[in-house]
RNA sequence: GCCCGCCUGGCGGAAUGGUAGACGCACCGGACUUAAAAUCCGGAGUCCUGUAGGGCGUGGGGGUUCAAGUCCCCCGGCGGGCACCA
C-alpha cells in the first residue's frame, strides 16, 4: 500500500458509522408503526449458524441491504430483520464427533456470526433477532401445529425412511452414499414408520392457481413449482387378475393403475407394481424370488434421483391381468424398481411404444412393443420403434374402437367407455405429496403430542406449551437421544392421567423456516403472531435467497401461510410478494502436488500465471471454478476480506462483478479493483471539500465543464435509480464508475462559472447514490463535504432534473439493408423526414444507394434509419 | 432419469427486436518518479499488413423479421432441484 497522500481509513470509519447508525436507531421500526409511511418488508433467507459467514451470505445480505437502504431513502418504513435457522443435523454431528452439546455449539456459532454480519454494516433491526432453537420461538411453533391439528391440516400416516440397520438410525438422503450409511457403511434399508404429515395436498389446486398471479417471482421458480405440484389428468383403471392372489387380509383380485395415457391402453404389454405395493408384498410372501427382488429394491433408498437413474429391473410375478377391452387377452404382472409407490396408485400399465421407461423395460425383458399412436405422415404398415418411444401427437391405430381418433379424443372416448363399464374413471392427479415432518432427531422442535395406551394420540394442552427439549442428553448411543432420556418422555396422559409417553420425534427444520418471516413482525408477542403487526408488515415485499430453495422451502412457506390463515393467525395467504434468487459464489480450486486441495490463500500465482504453493514452492494444479465448498477448500473467508479491505469493498465487489442472479466468481484482482475505487472516491471528495465554501444559491450560469458535470450528475441519479429498481446492481455500479469518471474530468477542467457549485452538487449526490452499496464510505464522503451533516442513512433519495437528463442530441444509426453504414447526430425532436434526408445525404450511405431503388425507409425515432433497397 | 436454468472480447459483463462489446478487471503505451509502487492520461473484438472502407463475430445449426445477443425449432456444454442437507 502506498504511503503518500491522505487515505480513506476504513478500519477507523466502518465501526464508527456502524455505531452512529445504532446510536440513532436508524434501522429500528415498530411492530405497528404510526409514522404513516408506506411499509416495505425486505428479507433475506436467514442463515444456518454453521459457525462463520461465507461468501454466499455476504452476497445475500449485501443484496438485501442495498434494497433496504434504497427503499428507506425512498421514504418507506422498512422492516429488515435477521435471525437464525438454528435447528438441524450439523449440531448433532458436532455433538457426536466432538462431544460438544448442540445448544452450546449453536449459540457460540450464532455469537460469532452475528459479529461478522454486524461488521458488514447491514441496516438490520437487530432488536428483532431470534433463533429457531429458542423455546420462545419454537413454543409458538408447537401452538401453530396444534391449531393445524385441530383444523384437520395434520394427519398421521406411514411412510418409508432410509434406515441404517447398524447405527439403528434414520438417515437423511445426503447421509446415504451409494446405498450405504455414511458412518456405518452398512447397506441402507427402507423402513416403514408412522409419521406426522401436514396436509399440503389439500392446498395443491390453490398453490398451483395462485402462482399465475405472482408476477414478482422469477418465471423459472414458478415453473419449477408448477412442475413439482404436478397437476395431471388421466384415468384410474381397474385390472382384474386372471386368478386371485391370497393377501394378508383378503384375496386380491384386481389392481388399480393410474395413467395419463389411457389412449394407449391397446398398446399395453405388461403391468408393473411398485416394490412397496400390497400385491407385491403378497406375492413375496409365497415366492422367494419375488421376496429377494423386493428386498433388493428396499436397499435402494428413498431418493427419487437414485430410483430413477438406477438400471431398470423387474421380477415377473407369474400373475396375469385381463385387458379391459380385449376378451381373453392377458398380460404379465411384474414388480419393477422404477415404479413409485408415492405417485398415483403405485402401479402402472406398461405401454413400451409410447413411454421411454416402459420401452427400456420391455426391451430388457423381451416384452411386446405394440405401437398404437401413429405419428403424422407415418405409414401404419411400416411404422416401427427404435430406441426412442414415440410420445408426440398422432392418430390412434391398432386400438379397436379408438382407431382413427387423435390422442386427446381417444383419451376422452376411452375414459367414457371405462366409466360405462364400471372399470375405471377419469381422475385428476397431483405429483405433490403430503409433507412428512417427523424426524427422529434431538436437535429440533419437539412435536407436542403424547401417546397414551388408552386414549391414543393426545395433543399437549396449550397451557403446557412450550414442550422444551431436555438439555441433559447424551450422544454416545446411536438413535435419537430423546428416546434414551431417562425421564423426559414419561408424562401423564393429559386426558386420563395414566402413564403415557411424549412423542420423541421432532419437526423437520423446514417447519421452522416456514413462518419465521411472520414472527419477525412481532418477535416478542406472547402469541405466535400479533395480528396487527403481521397485517401491517406482511407479505414480505422482497424476499432474497438462493435458487436452491426454489421449490421446497418456498412451497412449504406458502402452504404454512395458508394454514396460518385458516387458523386465524394471518390475513394474507402468500408470504412473499416479490422474490429474487441469487446465484452462487464460486472460486477456482487448487490441488497441491500431494493431491490435497489447497485454500486460495495457500497459493501464489506467479507472473507467468503458474500457481505454486506459497509455503513449499511446489507446483499447484488449478482446477475448475466451482461453488465454494469446504471439501474443495476453494473458500475465501469474508472475515479476512473485511479486515484487509473493509466491508464496503467486499460489498462493492460482490455487487459489481455480475448480475446478482448469476453465479459470481470471487477473484482477488476484482476485490483489489473495488478497493482502489473506495480510495479514488475518497480522493474526489477530498478535492471538492478543499474548494472554498460554496454559497447555497444555484448560480445563474454554468460554464461548459460545469454544465457537463451537472448533466452527468443528473444522468447518474436517473440511471442508478433505474438500475437499483431493476436489481441490476452491477449496472448501478457501472453508472457510478461513469459518474466518478465525469467528476474526475471536472477536476481537471479550468475553473469557470458555477464549476465549484456543480462539483459540490456532484459529490453530494455521489454520496447519496453510493449509500445503499457502500454505506460507510458514503457517510465519510458526506461528512467530508458537510462537517456535522445529517447521516446519509437518514437522507432522502435525490430526484434527477429531467431537463438535465434529456440528451442535447442523439446519435442515429444509419443502415442500408440492415447493415450499419454511418451514424448521424440529430436533435432529439428532429422531424422524421429531416432525419431520413440527413441519413440519405451521408456520403457512405449515398454511395451505397446510388443506382438502387429504395423500397422502404424505416425510421425509429432516436434510434435508427434503415434503407431497404430492391435488387 | 425427470424438471428448471445458463452460454457475448483474454476475464466479469452492458445492450425497451434497432450502432454488439457500456463499465470494470487483466494487458499494452505515455505522464509523474533516481527507481518502483500508487496515481493520472491514452489504446484495444477479430481479420483484410494503414486513422478511409470492408469481411467476420454473442456455444453450434436452422428459421421468423427491413433489422436477432434478444423471438421460434433442433443440437452441444455447464449448473440448480428431485421431497430426511439447509
Amino acid at each position: 500500500m502506498a504511503s503518500d497522500g491522505p487515505r480513506y481509513n476504513f478500519t477507523d470509519a466502518e465501526p464508527r458509522w456502524q455505531q452512529a447508525w445504532a446510536a440513532r436507531g436508524c434501522f429500528r421500526v415498530e411492530d405497528v408503526p404510526a409514522d404513516g409511511k408506506p411499509k416495505y418488508y425486505v428479507l433475506e433467507m436467514f442463515p444456518y449458524p454453521s459457525g462463520k459467514i461465507h461468501m454466499g451470505h455476504v452476497r445475500n445480505y449485501t443484496l438485501g441491504d442495498v434494497v433496504a437502504r434504497y427503499k428507506r431513502a425512498r421514504g418507506f418504513s422498512v422492516l429488515h430483520p435477521m435471525g437464525w435457522d438454528a435447528f438441524g443435523l450439523p449440531a448433532e454431528n458436532a455433538a457426536r464427533e466432538r462431544g460438544v452439546h448442540p445448544a452450546k455449539w449453536t449459540f457460540e456459532n450464532i455469537a460469532n456470526m452475528r459479529t461478522e454480519l454486524q461488521r458488514m454494516g447491514l441496516s438490520i433491526d437487530w432488536a428483532r433477532e431470534f433463533a429457531t432453537c429458542e423455546p420462545r420461538y419454537y413454543g409458538h411453533q408447537q401452538k401453530l401445529f396444534l391449531d393445524f391439528l385441530r383444523a384437520g391440516l395434520v394427519e398421521r400416516k406411514e411412510s418409508w425412511v432410509n434406515w441404517d440397520p447398524v447405527d439403528g438410525t434414520v438417515l437423511a438422503n445426503e447421509q446415504v452414499i451409494d446405498g450405504r450409511g455414511w458412518r456405518s457403511g452398512a447397506p441402507v434399508e427402507k423402513k416403514r414408520l408412522s409419521q406426522w404429515f401436514f396436509s399440503i395436498t389439500k392446498y395443491a389446486p390453490d398453490l398451483l392457481a395462485a402462482l399465475d398471479g405472482m408476477d414478482r417471482w422469477p418465471e423459472r421458480v414458478r415453473t419449477m413449482q408448477k412442475n413439482w405440484i404436478g397437476h395431471s389428468t388421466g384415468a384410474e383403471v381397474r385390472f382384474s387378475l386372471t386368478a386371485p392372489e391370497a393377501g394378508p387380509e383378503a384375496d386380491i383380485d384386481r389392481v388399480e393403475v393410474y395413467t395419463t395415457r389411457p389412449d394407449t391402453l391397446f398398446g399395453m404389454s405388461f403391468l408393473a407394481l411398485a416394490p412397496e405395493h400390497p400385491l407385491a408384498a403378497a406375492v413375496a410372501a409365497r415366492d422367494a424370488g419375488a421376496a429377494a427382488f423386493v428386498a433388493e429394491c428396499r436397499s435402494m433408498g428413498t431418493s427419487e434421483a437414485v430410483i430413477e437413474t438406477a438400471e431398470k429391473k423387474g421380477h415377473d410375478t407369474g400373475l396375469r391381468v385381463a385387458h379391459p377391452f380385449l376378451p381373453g387377452v392377458s398380460f404379465p404382472v411384474w414388480i419393477a424398481n422404477f415404479v413409485l409407490m408415492e405417485y398415483g396408485t403405485g402401479a402402472i400399465f406398461g405401454c413400451p411404444a409410447h413411454d421411454q421407461r416402459d420401452l427400456e423395460f420391455a426391451r430388457k425383458y423381451g416384452l411386446n412393443v405394440t405401437p398404437v399412436v401413429l405419428p403424422p405422415d407415418a405409414d401404419p404398415a411400416s411404422f416401427t420403434l427404435g430406441n426412442d418411444a414415440y410420445v408426440g401427437p398422432g392418430t390412434i391405430f391398432n386400438s379397436g374402437f379408438l382407431d382413427g381418433l387423435g390422442v386427446d379424443d381417444a383419451k376422452r372416448t376411452v375414459i367414457a367407455e371405462l366409466e360405462r363399464l364400471g372399470i375405471g374413471t377419469g381422475v385428476t392427479n397431483w405429483r405433490l405429496r403430503d409433507w412428512g415432518v417427523s424426524r427422529q432427531r434431538y436437535w429440533g422442535c419437539p412435536i407436542p403430542v403424547i401417546h397414551c395406551d388408552a386414549c391414543g394420540v393426545v395433543p399437549v394442552p396449550d397451557a403446557q406449551l412450550p414442550v422444551v427439549l431436555p438439555e441433559d442428553v447424551t450422544f454416545d448411543k446411536p438413535g435419537n437421544p430423546l428416546d434414551h432420556h431417562p425421564t423426559w418422555k414419561h408424562v401423564p396422559c393429559p386426558k386420563c392421567g395414566a402413564a403415557a409417553r411424549r412423542e420423541t420425534d421432532t419437526f423437520d427444520t423446514f417447519v421452522d423456516s416456514s413462518w419465521y418471516f411472520a414472527r419477525f413482525c412481532s418477535p416478542l408477542s406472547a402469541q405466535p403472531l400479533d395480528r396487527a403487526a403481521v397485517d401491517h408488515w406482511m407479505p414480505v415485499d422482497q424476499y432474497i435467497g438462493g435458487i436452491e430453495h426454489a421449490i421446497l422451502h418456498l412451497l412449504y412457506s406458502r402452504f404454512f401461510t395458508r394454514a396460518m390463515k385458516a387458523t386465524g393467525h394471518v390475513s394474507e395467504e402468500e408470504p412473499f410478494a416479490g422474490l429474487f434468487t441469487q446465484g452462487m459464489v464460486t472460486h477456482a480450486s487448487f490441488k497441491g502436488a500431494d493431491g490435497r486441495w489447497l485454500y486460495p490463500d495457500e497459493v501464489t500465482i506467479g507472473a507467468d500465471g503458474a500457481a505454486v504453493c506459497t509455503a513449499t514452492g511446489e507446483p499447484v494444479t488449478v482446477g475448475r471454478v466451482e461453488a465454494m465448498s469446504k471439501s474443495k477448500r476453494n473458500t475465501v473467508d469474508p472475515g479476512a476480506i473485511i479486515v484487509r479491505y473493509g466491508a464496503d469493498t467486499a460489498r462493492w465487489f460482490i455487487l459489481s462483478d455480475n448480475p446478482p442472479d448469476r453465479d459470481i466468481e470471487w477473484t482477488e484482482s476484482g476485490v483489489a479493483g473495488a478497493y482502489r475505487f473506495t480510495q479514488r472516491a475518497y480522493r474526489l471528495a477530498e478535492a471538492v471539500a478543499a474548494l472554498p465554501a460554496g454559497g447555497g444559491a444555484v448560480p445563474e450560469n454554468f460554464c461548459a465543464p460545469a454544465l457537463a458535470l451537472r448533466r452527468a450528475t443528473h444522468r447518474a441519479i436517473a440511471s442508478v435509480s433505474e438500475a437499483l429498481e431493476g436489481f441490476a446492481f452491477n449496472v448501478a455500479v457501472a453508472r457510478m464508475y461513469e459518474f466518478a469518471n465525469a467528476i474526475g474530468e471536472s477536476d481537471r477542467a479550468a475553473d469557470g462559472e458555477g464549476l465549484g457549485w456543480a462539483r459540490r452538487e456532484a459529490l453530494a449526490m455521489f454520496a447519496r447514490l453510493l449509500s445503499p452499496m457502500m454505506p460507510h464510505l458514503a457517510e465519510e464522503v458526506q461528512a467530508l463535504l458537510v462537517p456535522g451533516s445529517e447521516l446519509v442513512a437518514e437522507l432522502p433519495w435525490p430526484d434527477a432534473d429531467p431537463a438535465l437528463v434529456a440528451a442535447e442530441s442523439v446519435t442515429i444509426a444509419v443502415q442500408v439493408m440492415g447493415k450499419l453504414r454511418a451514424t448521424i447526430a440529430v436533435a432529439p425532436d428532429a422531424a422524421a423526414q429531416a432525419v431520413i434526408d440527413a441519413a440519405e445525404a451521408e456520403p457512405n450511405v449515398a454511395r451505397l444507394l446510388e443506382g438502387k431503388r429504395v423500397v422502404k425507409r424505416i425510421h425509429v425515432p432516436g434510434r435508427i434509419v434503415n434503407f431497404v433497397v430492391a435488387g
